[in-house]
DNA sequence: CCGCAACTGGACTATTTCGTCCAGTCTATT
DNA sequence: AATAGACTGGACGAAATAGTCCAGTTGCGG
């Protein structure tokens, strides 16, 4: 999935290696926050701890690391969703996932809005490659859901008649468009308004 | 709702107001395609071909262009709505509705997104009066869409019991989710995929 | 028709920010 | 433990960009 980052060829120490997740993590939680275009190569250096001459050996500019930004920011997004969605096969579940996400959006009132849809957001018409990394984590993203609602029709909650892809992408649809409103008003309400209503539609797609 | 934006107390002549109503255009469509970020002054002055220090005689700074093009946009969006679901009393006609913005949305694959979506996506953390503006936008936006679903009720086509304040955040949702989906696919599908089920869920709450 | 105020235009400055360079330090291997 | 090569640090340069200033023009009220 990671496309390969750092300069071809060369091998990364231990030291190195280490070095460079922490300028990405730094730049990940700088760009979250304040959004590509206003956080600068300086401030990734100040909060990183690490020289210029540093983030200038491990990445070839800014827009390479912003997509090693992405590619990490993804793993964690795809990694956290995997452990969350993993097990669900009920309703019920999907609930709880829905509650575990709108309550940690609650701690920041909205702001900031998706690590993964605020990237988007951001880079989508500014670097294609960018933009074609983040298309890929949100259908692998949507597969998750997909997945879940997969194991709803098998243990008969979800009529087997309906597209569980078309279903996720609309449920996807819903989470992102929430986080965006959310965002904007600084209140998680239309958020969680927006993925109860499709989450209700999912419900009410039972069989009989 | 627009908020007094030029400098107070002066009043502009009519060649005045045409001047610095083609500025806010110029900055809304550089603004539009390339984000508030990678739009420059000197951008929206040659492509507004006024100069700079009429720029700054309009306007206070680049912030303050900024907000005058979300109200601009804003205005722009809510009347383009407005005339659009006026008459709505439908599902066929929320339907048709749904048409017209993907169509026009797939003009650009997808690029760019919502306009009011996009801006609030950019400056929704960096900007609070915007935000603020941004968020009286969607809920007027919302309005109209809740102003279609009492319609809906009204003629029996939508239970009574629902609330349509609730399904309009939920529809918006999903339309500003698929706007961002679209955008980061660069193809319009999930965009029509996240409405469709929306508009499937409203249509499931008919009467009886 | 005249004068004053508002409008127009573009050259100029200060600052920010991306990116480079070179000198010194650490580490793995022989 | 010596050396080669990789890693570290910060000072430096160049370009872009927000914002300023002043000289000339236009147009409206008396």
């Amino acid at each position: 999935m990671t496309t390969a980052d750092s300069p071809e060829g060369r091998r990364l120490t231990a030291r190195g290696a280490k070095t460079r997740a922490r300028i990405i993590t730094a730049a990940a939680d700088l760009i979250y926050v304040r959004g590509v275009g206003a956080t600068t190569l300086d401030d990734v250096v100040a909060a990183s701890g690490v020289s210029k001459s540093q983030l200038y050996h491990h990445f070839a500019g800014k827009g390479a690391l912003v997509r090693a930004v992405i590619d990490h920011t993804g793993e964690r997004v795809i990694e956290r969703e995997r452990a969350a969605l993993r097990q669900v096969s009920t309703i019920a579940g999907l609930r709880r996932w829905r509650d575990a996400l709108v309550e940690s959006n609650e701690l920041q009132h909205g702001a900031y809005g998706c690590a993964l849809g605020s990237l988007a957001a951001d880079v989508a018409d500014h670097d294609d490659v960018a933009r074609q990394s983040l298309s890929e984590l949100f259908t692998e993203w949507q597969g998750l859901l997909a997945g879940v609602l997969r194991r709803l029709q098998d243990t008969g909650a979800l009529s087997p008649e309906v597209s569980t892809d078309q279903l996720a992408t609309g449920l996807m649809g819903a989470l992102q468009g929430g986080y965006l409103l959310a965002q904007a008003v600084h209140d998680v309400t239309p958020m969680a308004t927006s993925i109860d209503m499709a989450l209700a539609h999912i419900e009410s797609l039972s069989t009989g």
